[in-house]
DNA sequence: ATTAAAATTAGACATAATGTTGATTTATGA
DNA sequence: TCATAAATCAACATTATGTCTAATTTTAAT
């Protein structure tokens, strides 16, 4: 077994993104202070700053193990004959669903550029398969019809989550997949 | 004549507003003082609290001005027989592009809600006129839709902004408005 | 159980920005 | 010209930041 990482840095780093994101369901993170926070998780200020720059280091670290994960689910079906988008769409909505508290802390806070992120990373992969299904004289247009699409995604996953995630994930997954595929039409 | 605002406050806010832009092309707000700020543009820190409470005040009152700009546009259409929201969109578009030095400086910033907030603005007028055309079927879904296609005009048109405003308004605007009836349908 | 290494703590420190104040000077509009 | 409003100057207390050292505690491995 083991971790690797000692176990104190492994609690105070925890206790450092639990208590971040408590304090982000309730305020920007431009008004909360690294004294706070470190007062919040009862560990020395000093401390902190042995691991991280400032507050927005903390975020962005956040956000950096967020994006591990799901390039963990997307890789997951890298290697499968026929890598099914639908298949890894659902997965990460699933993933969302439970850790809905994180999402929905980091998803109502304008510095997030969690999901953003995501997109760019998969975008060179999916760059070639989309100017064959848009064919050629919109090729000049594609970065403009990718934005359209992806932010749009973006958008509806954010609602979804910060209305509540009302919607199971399976039914999400299918909107979504039915908003991309009409749009490519 | 007149504007009946004292020139010096005026100049004062001006030099604030066109300065804290251009530091905003380079930096991130969260990285710009008051005091820098005021050192560049030769004021006093004193003056700047006489008109706002943090750079974060100061940010909102330019996206304040510009989105009153934007009702402005959208009002000229208000009165006609048949509001076509593509001369609107037209509109919008001449807009951003004669005052291109602004937007570039204000989207590139994650800190930016002004787009968003334009669209949540018209989204009580256009509510009834897409609950028409989705059918009632769809109603479930209305503010995902809402979400998925504006959004997704945002970011064509940040894409369009960041990346040098290549294209004309014109272009933008029917490249937009086709995405928009396309997803519709 | 012992021990060496590593992490955390307590506390102090200089630095820098913040926000406010009061007295003074300057610019404005009528 | 003149009363008024705005901007300035300079000082001030306050607060968070980031860094540091010495002392203490916890850990992981033997």
């Amino acid at each position: 077994m083991k971790n690797s990482i000692d176990r104190r840095v492994r609690k105070t780093k925890n206790v450092l993104r639990h208590n971040l994101t408590l304090l982000l369901s309730q305020n920007d993170l431009k008004n909360i202070t690294v004294k706070e926070l470190c007062e919040i998780c009862d560990i020395n200020r000093g401390t902190f700053y042995l691991h991280y720059k400032d507050i927005y280091d903390l975020f962005e670290q956040i956000e950096d193990e967020i994006l591990y994960e799901f390039i963990g689910i997307i890789n997951k079906y890298k290697y499968q004959k026929e890598m099914s988008w639908k298949s890894v769409l659902l997965d990460l909505l699933k993933y969302i669903s439970a850790n809905a508290d994180i999402f929905k802390a980091l998803l109502r806070t304008s510095e997030s550029v969690l999901l953003t992120r995501i997109i760019d990373i998969s975008k060179p992969k999916s760059k070639k398969e989309w100017i064959l299904l848009l064919g050629d004289e919109k090729e000049q247009y594609y970065d403009y019809y990718y934005a359209f699409i992806t932010e749009g995604c973006i958008a509806v996953v954010k609602a979804w989550v910060l209305d509540g995630m009302k919607e199971t994930p399976e039914d999400m997954a299918s909107l979504i997949g039915r908003m991309m595929t009409n749009s490519i039409n």
